[in-house]
DNA sequence: CTTGAAAAGAGCGGCCA
DNA sequence: TGGCCGCTCTTTTCAAG
């Protein structure tokens, strides 16, 4: 993967719609090579897959929840049964096994209080946890499925 | 929007690559309303944006850690700042402005340790910060893009 | 809202450098 | 590798039921 391939995935992480004659004007390159590298990228699982962003707010699912998560114990059961449950959840948008003194950390995409509560019952109902920590966000700031390519 | 809507929606936040036939055809309508009613999703701001996403390790960004910040102090000149130099450091995925005892909450992709405390040093430098702490992504177990739209 | 159709545009593949 | 040139499939628009 060269630097005109990390030029296509930095545009195709911004605009995924744009034509591939588009990209390939931009990388200079024409389409056919362009093309082909893009098939190659998909085909190695560099571009994982290709999505539609929406926007929370218009969907009614304007709250963010990130939980921390302390698990009841470390026994391979409880951990596989935790992952497999949880996951399971619609509203768990993300999960991620966590260095240091939280075991998971959670996040969560609610409509409002009244859901999350909702959500919160059946999560402590359904796995058993040692500690849950609710962080709720505000306001996001910045959102971007855009990792850093420039070097 | 309607039920009709919420089921494109759910298939476009799953893979966005699909062919506008290949959608009408799942959620029972023709060619021409469906690819109507996603034009209007766009056009009115439901559909954010399409984008590819990409295998962090295979970018060499495979180390995800969570930050969380209190300010230093909490006047709008803090603030500002604070937002504007750390939405324009690349490596910043997601900045959250929480409630409770933490500031902000950023999500940051790093190449390993040694990145990472290379960005630290960089973040405390740019902006006076209160207290930060770090949590470091030992494993993704799950990560999707997709808000859930049942109902 | 549907179907059908047609023009414009993009994806895809062969073939040559 | 990259580039040129078609063939095919989609997207997009339009007319009409």
């Amino acid at each position: 993967m060269d630097q005109t391939d990390r030029r296509i995935l930095a545009l195709l992480q911004q605009d995924a719609s744009r034509s591939v004659a588009d990209i390939a004007a931009e990388v200079g390159l024409s389409q056919t090579p362009c093309w082909r590298r893009i098939q190659k990228l998909h085909a190695t699982g560099v571009i994982d897959r290709t999505v539609a962003i929406l926007n929370p707010e218009s969907i009614g699912l304007g709250l963010t929840v990130f939980i921390e998560v302390e698990a009841a114990d470390h026994s391979p059961e409880w951990l596989q049964s935790f992952t497999a449950k949880v996951s399971a959840m619609p509203e768990v948008l993300e999960i991620h096994r966590m260095a240091g003194d939280i075991d998971y950390l959670l996040r969560v995409a609610v409509r409002d209080m009244a859901h999350f509560d909702d959500f919160y019952r059946t999560l402590i109902d359904t796995v058993a946890l040692k500690n849950v920590t609710s962080r709720f966000a505000m306001e996001r700031v910045k959102a971007t499925t855009a990792y850093p390519l420039e070097r």
